[in-house]
DNA sequence: CGTCAAAATGAAAATGGTTTCCGATATGCA
DNA sequence: TGCATATCGGAAACCATTTTCATTTTGACG
């Protein structure tokens, strides 16, 4: 799905004076433009009628009218990357804003995914005889314990290894036929980097969910790109982790459908041990 | 928010032949309407443009423009609703659908929100002598470790406990002042109820990430409702982790902006440290 | 079953918004 | 400074949309 907003976001640089003007006046006041005329968005933004037209036309769009229905179509999408900067300090614009910046990191991680190397990637985890999921850190870590989470329940043996020292070891007794899922915010962490090496050396298969370039994607055999810009404030939380955990969700279910009735066998006992022994009714997710 | 398909729902009824064609026209093709022109649509339909004039017009929009924005809008949100559930096996595909997914878990989430409740409940951390995480199985217990990796951060005592029998001990040890995030999907988790009740004699303020109704909510002090449908597909990963990561995510952007400058200093200080260690650059995220 | 009124519809003209063309102005570079 | 290029707006051309109005259809009633 092509979204006009963040084609802004790319040809922002290369827009003249006029042209921002009207950039301006989209992220500020889309409402208004889906409203409006040709002539009343120019005379808004002090430009002339052809500048709007020329500015449509280099946002990708076949006229002003076609530019107006791409609008409405992002506008409604609950207002999404226009409040990627909060209004106020208001409860809710924050959260308006927070949601945004998510939705963004999940959709452009999306846009940006080579679906080639996605489905190399599951067709190696769904194989798997051991699958190690590696990463320190933050969210890193927290992305490992989640493989973890999610692939035993599919019948894979997965193990979590968070701790770089561990990581080594682990690495020491991997063989083929095995796979590591590497995580990396930074792709710099070269301690893990390490860690991968050997298991390389041993005949692991390395995937890793990190930045393109670096260190830890220059090693792997699978590289899932996850690139995405830091925010500008430090109390902000950082938008990675959403983007991580739906690379991690887009694997599961891929390599859950490639092992189709072994996942599925695997899944219901989880589910009937836990409603053995907690009331739960047949609905509830899978694990609290 | 006005919306174009119901307010067709309602006055189908007295629509005319021509009318209805286009009322079909615009169910089975909006994607179609919204990028052609009035002749386009009339032709397609095989009546006269003045038609289509006048069943814009009966759908209460100014103009065939004014119309076509409006389809745009609810088709977008349409699609949204509609990619929910893959087109294909394709990967892509699925890719679009969990996308779809996720947002919209978010947005319900955020939508269904009570600012009143997220205020106290960020007061409430904010002021936190000990701030403990309450949660067990895989999204509640991803959730615990997240909220302590999240608000350690900022200078909080944190600890998460993801285990019946620690939580029960920690809870023996808590007092006037200490707060407990308690996350449950399921709400039902009873064996963190009986921790929460032993921590709530002793003081300690609990504040309840769960389904509204149901145990765990109704014994905590402050309850922040989530309440997503569980997907039908047992392949599928449940959403509900990603509104759990929102809302902590929220609470966190909140209780930092209350702290304000301790936050910041604590946040610095994990950035300096971990750059100190690694070769990281300014920009990169704090903790991998 | 025919007549008539009211509603529905389309052809064609009128309208008005959008685009194209072209010249004027500003900007960058040798 | 002078030339090349890009930017921009005025005005005309164009075209989609709307209005008008005549025709057809529908349905009620004698």
């Amino acid at each position: 799905m092509r979204d006009i907003l963040s084609v802004l976001q790319q040809i922002e640089p290369d827009l003249s004076k006029s042209e921002r003007i009207l950039a301006a006046l989209l992220r500020s006041n889309a409402e208004f433009i889906v409203n409006a005329g040709i002539t009343d968005v120019a005379e808004r933004a002090g430009v002339s009628p052809p500048t709007v037209t020329r500015f449509c036309r280099r946002l990708g769009c076949e006229s002003f009218t076609a530019f107006k229905v791409q609008v409405a179509q992002v506008t409604f999408a609950g207002t999404r990357y226009l409040t990627a900067n909060a209004a106020s300090d208001a409860p809710a614009d924050i959260a308006d804003s927070l949601l945004a910046q998510f939705q963004e990191a999940a959709a452009s991680t999306r846009d940006a995914l080579g679906m080639e190397t996605v489905l190399a990637a599951a067709d190696a985890i769904s194989t798997a005889k051991l699958l190690a999921a590696f990463g320190a850190g933050g969210t890193s870590s927290m992305i490992s314990d989640e493989i973890q989470n999610r692939f035993f329940r599919l019948g894979l043996r997965t193990v979590s290894v968070t701790d770089h020292a561990m990581q080594l070891m682990q690495a020491a007794t991997m063989r083929t036929g095995d796979v590591i899922i590497a995580s990396s915010v930074s792709g710099r962490n070269l301690q893990m980097v390490r860690a991968l090496e050997a298991a390389k050396t041993y005949g692991a298969v390395v995937i890793a969910l990190t930045r393109p370039g670096r260190p830890v994607a220059d090693l792997a055999d699978i590289t899932i790109a996850i690139d995405l810009p830091e925010g500008e404030n430090i109390l902000r939380p950082s938008t990675s982790r959403y983007a991580f955990l739906f690379v991690t969700d887009l694997l599961a279910t891929l390599v859950a459908m490639r092992r189709g009735d072994e996942a599925r066998e695997n899944l219901r006992r989880v589910k009937y041990q836990l409603s053995n022994t907690r009331d739960l009714d047949d609905k509830e997710a899978l694990g609290d």
